[in-house]
DNA sequence: GTGAGTGCAAATCTTTTGCATGTTT
DNA sequence: AAACATGCAAAAGATTTGCACTCAC
């Protein structure tokens, strides 16, 4: 039977009021802030278990942290090559790809995902150009 | 003034004989082989010397080790969701997908990566089915 | 009371780095 | 000899895990 913990309502009650994408130390720090005696463990295990209910989605992010997705379904993204930040790319999915494949060399393909490289606006203004 | 060192020379030696895709661990592992007394931060630096150089180019896997791929130009990627390797996909790559995005909302795109998910020949006929 | 959940510390895994030493040019 | 490269060990960053303890049910 699974249980209401005051650590499992902060950790969502958190993730709600912060970006979206956020990195598990961007939560860690979050939900410490309203709980400071919470432990790191206790955050990602608490993740992870929203995870497992499909209530979350974790985005496996190349060479650096994973960020935490509250939207489930397919979609695609940019990593701002500045500052790393993630965000969504307001593109329809293409459940097609995969047929796009010439010769599949005996896999089975079950999805894809796409991951844009960019500059945000942010970045775009603050840093110099290039 | 760049050097010609025994170690470079076994990375690279080791590379061409091994599956291309491969990681940092396995080339170690191999270039050992040839030469025990190896330290695993010179293959570590020698890999990333060879990218630097253009020669090899780092492909970092969401979730996994990154892995060295001998191909340097654009291309796409699956992965095997169980035993975790990297396969190159036979598919043209559309330098046009950037295109695709609705509203860049200020981004400014630079290029993109696709990885698939699929389950490779070894892998469905070595396991269970699913 | 029982077991799911927590906290802590330690472990894991991959990659990088500081520094003294060695080697190529 | 000077610059570059190596080896080692330690550090770094992200995430997971073992274990004893606690608390929600």
């Amino acid at each position: 039977m699974e249980r209401n913990t005051i650590q499992r309502d902060i950790v969502m009650t958190v993730l709600k009021k912060l970006n979206n994408h956020a990195t598990a130390d961007e939560i860690y720090a979050a939900v410490r802030h309203e709980h400071p005696a919470i432990s790191r463990s206790t955050v990602y295990r608490n993740l992870q278990w929203f995870c497992d209910k499909g209530q979350l989605r974790k985005r496996e992010i190349p060479g650096q942290a994973d960020v935490y997705d509250q939207i489930c379904t397919n979609h695609y993204h940019v990593r701002c090559s500045r500052c790393g930040r993630i965000f969504d790319v307001d593109m329809d999915y293409i459940p097609a790809l995969e047929q796009a494949i010439k010769d599949p060399h005996g896999f089975r393909f079950t999805g894809h995902d796409i991951i844009f490289t960019g500059v945000c606006p942010d970045c775009q203004s603050r840093d110099e150009p290039l």
